[in-house]
DNA sequence: GTTACGAACTAACAGTCGTTCGTATGGCGT
DNA sequence: ACGCCATACGAACGACTGTTAGTTCGTAAC
């Protein structure tokens, strides 16, 4: 899962909110194969026999396979949420706060693929109440970009007719990362953020060209020419 | 099915390449159930209940499941790259060229979204050999975009550092039409299609503001307002 | 009125699904 | 050396999967 990649190893003291180390190991195998084939296309065996065991074996890890998914998909939305909320947090000029987010956010779908591919995909494999839990975060993160976007029109900083359609369209432009980005292709992550950064600034209609600073995170700027290699 | 929305109903002649009257439907309730719960979450025996029949009858007029996903996948992707090439087809400026590309492009996502959901969410599902041909279809759609930028920015009139990204995000952003478009909707299909052709001008960096006139199918060009309603 | 046929049905197939149960095993604390 | 306990296992469960076979029904053609 995204979060802890520090921590979350040893201290089962709490049996409770942290999960035991193999259950990770089964979340993780999981994670893979729900990306890849689907949760429904994605039987308890083959989770199991990408950890070398058998289907009921995985029992004393987790308790349902519905449970896997219900974890996956709550937890990367908060995350997600979290991430760009404190990328936003930074700044109050509203360009500023549209480049950091959608940096944020397509940073973010670079590096956690799996989990936003299923938090696409598998919405309607989600069995309720959660699936309504998921839709209304999944509205409330688009909103936060709406919102940004109106802000910066009323301001007269952006000029689209649309805040809805502009938001959409950044916030397709990162789920877009997650289903074609690989670490070791020709265009490197620091390039897809930057270049997709300015992307959402000219989506909006900003003044002139492109204005705003880049984010801090992440490596420096790169130079000024052609970005990742032609074939 | 996409293609033949006049013709396609009589004439079974030929058994091969029309189908039957009745196996149109069992196509559509599939397309509608696929693009709901996904291919692997889709029954036989749910098909045939939305067509108040039980399970077996479907073989009356299908020969398998996957046939069924196998059909709508490949029709859909030749019927969408038929329509985008012949948008470009009608001019030789490029700035038009992709204006027309794009319209298209979100036109054909608004208007057939079952079509296009299962197109980008189960190639998974789809067996071999006609996951590769799918596969190979939607490589040479997305080169036909990334070729067009590249000429453009050859001759100056586009300024994107990378064509690959500025392509995939306008490809995506028509792929997000299709999954929140409903015709009931504040926003009309026309208003959505002009909204994300200038968009994607500005995707590409182009001359100053906006440029290129909009594309001759569709209504006429909205007068110069906000687009859609604010809540 | 008989034949022919498309299309629907029930019954049944072999296989897989997620999950439960009872048991075996192996390492660790005492 | 003992027992504990987490973990892995095989067997089995009822439900469901896609699909086949055999049969019945209603209608149209002759």
């Amino acid at each position: 899962m995204p979060k802890n990649e520090s921590a979350a190893r040893g201290a089962r003291t709490r049996g409770d909110r942290t999960r035991s180390e193999r259950s990770i190991d089964v979340h993780d195998a999981a994670l893979t194969l729900f990306a890849e084939r689907g949760y429904h296309g994605t039987s308890m065996k083959d989770i199991a026999a990408a950890l070398h065991l058998r289907a009921p074996s995985l029992y004393n890890h987790v308790s349902a396979k519905q449970e896997i998914l219900r974890d996956v998909m709550v937890e990367t939305m908060n995350d997600l949420l979290k991430v760009v909320r404190s990328a936003m947090a930074g700044t109050d000029d509203t360009v500023l706060k549209l480049r950091r987010a959608a940096e944020a956010h397509v940073r973010y779908h670079a590096r956690h693929p799996r989990e936003v591919r299923i938090g696409n995909h598998e919405i309607p494999a989600l069995e309720e109440p959660h699936r309504s839990a998921i839709t209304k975060l999944r509205r409330e993160y688009s909103r936060m970009f709406v919102a940004l976007i109106e802000r910066g029109v009323e301001e007269g900083v952006f000029t689209t007719r649309s805040p809805l359609l502009s938001a959409y369209a950044i916030l397709q432009m990162g789920i877009g990362v997650s289903m074609w980005y690989r670490p070791d292709g020709p265009l490197s992550e620091d390039e897809i953020v930057f270049h997709y950064g300015d992307t959402a600034l000219g989506v909006v209609g900003g003044v002139s060209g492109r204005a705003g600073a880049p984010a801090t995170e992440g490596a420096k700027r790169p130079p000024k020419r052609a970005v990742g290699s032609k074939k």
